[in-house]
DNA sequence: GACGTACAATTTGATGTCGAACGACCGATC
DNA sequence: GATCGGTCGTTCGACATCAAATTGTACGTC
């Protein structure tokens, strides 16, 4: 999954597609990275320690934030998860199967619904998370905690330029157009 | 997505979740962060630029894929792209049925399938390129030619570690038992 | 207490995602 | 020219993914 090709040879013939175009090259670069790292890392750690107990990146996420936060409502383990509530359902649904997280009525209002683990949930995150730590280490283990430190800091700032102007940017690119719709997604009923 | 939470109020709860188990910091937050900017920058992608042309972010870095180098066998391109390969059969038969991509059988090699562009899918990669680029330029703003250079290098040594040790990584891991089955994933057939 | 607005989670439909099983095919060896 | 090990793309099953539609609840105002 690393480019098999040479970063100078894809560049030049992004230019030779593009008939003089100038194209952001080190900004290109370093969200194509971004994305290879992800995916990259996402797959050790599911062929690694998530593989023996049948857990999904995402389940483990979901996991995490309710074994750190403790009983939450679903809308901030979405959140916090890095998913949307719809998908959040069915991963809730996948945990609450195995017995590893609990549903519960949020006692004064009706529309919440609280997430707990389980017993097992807790007893599996106290031996996952240490493995999983460990493959953080050893995926990183070519960087230097100041390398660490820089790099998680550049990321961030890219997480928050796009939290804080990605909405209206988004906006004026569309320039007073209402947003086309998405092609998936639920239809609206016949009245 | 960005963390709500603080990042010291959270190892605070990880070390108290341990009880004193060591944990490496800079290594988990640097991998954190990778994933958090990489659903931050896909999603923005996809609510922008990719949105009115009804493209996904895997099928946009498809056809790119096979703009960028021409026709292609299949297993290149799931390879470029990052997916595997069973995934790249179902993208790239909802890119034929747009009729952005072509299918080809290769002329020597009766296993083999050549993917390249229609003329449909070359326009719409040489509008819709460029537009995506600016949008690279956006979300990296707040950072410099050399921290982007400096961030994409860290996270090169990221995919290089994983694609060069993690098996063998794994197969340490796993100390000589046979790895777990997916619990997903194709049956065998009854004989 | 009926009504309306607002907000909560769930459902829905199309698509993506993986690894393993599978069938078609290649090339070599006998 | 039959067999055999290996490779290629596809199929399969379980799951993840999103946004929009929907259902249900809350909490005002009248």
């Amino acid at each position: 999954m690393p480019g098999q090709r040479s970063i100078i040879e894809t560049e030049k013939l992004v230019e030779s597609k593009l008939g003089g175009i100038p194209i952001q090259h080190e900004q290109m670069a370093v969200i194509a990275n971004i994305h290879r790292a992800a995916a990259a890392v996402r797959g050790h750690f599911e062929n690694s320690v998530l593989r023996g107990s049948d857990l999904t990146w995402t389940a483990f996420v979901v996991l995490w934030v309710v074994w750190i936060w403790g009983e939450q409502e679903t809308r901030y383990v979405a959140e916090e998860a890095g998913i949307s509530k719809g998908t959040l359902t069915g991963v809730a649904r996948t945990l609450e199967g195995r017995g590893l997280v609990r549903r519960t009525d949020h006692p004064s209002d009706g529309r919440r619904v609280l997430l707990s683990l389980t017993d097992e949930g807790e007893k599996l995150m106290r031996r996952v998370f240490p493995e999983l730590n460990a493959e953080e280490a050893f995926v990183a283990q070519q960087l230097d905690a100041d390398e660490c430190k820089k790099t998680a800091d550049a990321l961030r700032r890219i997480v928050v330029q796009v939290e804080e102007h990605g909405e209206e940017r988004r906006r004026e690119l569309l320039n007073g157009q209402e947003p086309a719709p998405r092609r998936s997604g639920r239809r609206a009923a016949k009245p």
